[in-house]
DNA sequence: ATAATTTAGTTGCCTCGTCAACTAAAAGGT
DNA sequence: ACCTTTTAGTTGACGAGGCAACTAAATTAT
């Protein structure tokens, strides 16, 4: 057996360990990690094509830039996932009747069977994962998200 | 004037942006940008390089696989960002006295110097993210943090 | 009417992260 | 002692994300 310390013991990592940024990103590994799980045993797509189709399906018909502002993800992200879920035929692009720069996006109907399959199954998640959270912890939660958000995007930092 | 809806206005769509991973993973993507900017800016590492050079600097001495576990962060990653560390001239491994797989990692006179022009730095931007929270709420959103850490490795789901 | 600016969306490039395979050394079992 | 398993760390291959350049169309300004 080795004797090397316990290093976790240690007071200024204790104190690097509570760093928001780490935490969040910790986080956010392990949530992606399970909900690409899912989503692939599921219905087999990605997790950003999941967010695609997710809001593709609830608002029924959406253009790419309202996606993009709406998800806040990279303009080349969102059309190279439409791109892929329009050759998987889950989604159709449809001309905008005015405005040519414009495609309409909609779901198709194997598109919308995989919007109805793993809508639920992440609801079903969400569940799970807030079960042992009380309401009002997970209201402060978000609360804290939009501070941070809006934090983080302070110029002058 | 385009005459597409307000596609923020939808009910479904609002629940969607409820969904926690989402928020997490742009709360994350938010907070990694500012950061990765101020240590670009402030002393020329990446974030990950960062975090290597944080965690060393708190413990003094640290071996690769604890930096793994204590981080939860890939081996691969460690592995090469450890590596361009050391090219760097900010941290050196010595070899275990008795155990010839392990390398002890320490930093250098300029990774630490590296190490105490950031910390600082970094430990205002963390209290300029938090200055408008509650140390309460910030309480509440680690804790909760923790919470679905935990639930997310839930083999379950 | 035409030039300049803005917006929509696509593509190429490059970096970064992830996974798996691999080497080498140590520990454990028989 | 010898074989097997575990642990430490490295490397290669691959895919995904992010940035910026680009095309094309619409809007605004002159």
């Amino acid at each position: 057996m080795n004797e090397l310390p316990d290093i976790t013991k240690a007071t200024e990592l204790k104190q690097l360990s509570s760093f928001l940024t780490y935490r969040v990103s910790r986080l956010h590994g392990k949530l992606n990690a399970q909900a690409t799980k899912i989503l692939s045993n599921a219905v087999g797509i990605t997790l950003n094509q999941w967010r695609m189709i997710a809001f593709i399906g609830g608002a029924q018909q959406i253009t790419a830039s309202q996606l993009i502002s709406i998800t806040a993800l990279d303009k080349g992200l969102v059309s190279r996932n439409i791109k892929s879920l329009i050759e998987a035929n889950y989604v159709v692009s449809t001309p905008h009747e005015t405005d040519s720069r414009v495609h309409l996006l909609r779901l198709t109907a194997s598109g919308r069977k995989i919007y109805e399959t793993a809508l639920p199954r992440m609801r079903r998640r969400q569940a799970d994962l807030r079960k042992n959270i009380s309401a009002d912890d997970i209201e402060t939660f978000l609360r804290v998200t939009d501070a941070l958000e809006a934090a983080s995007e302070d110029r002058s930092s």
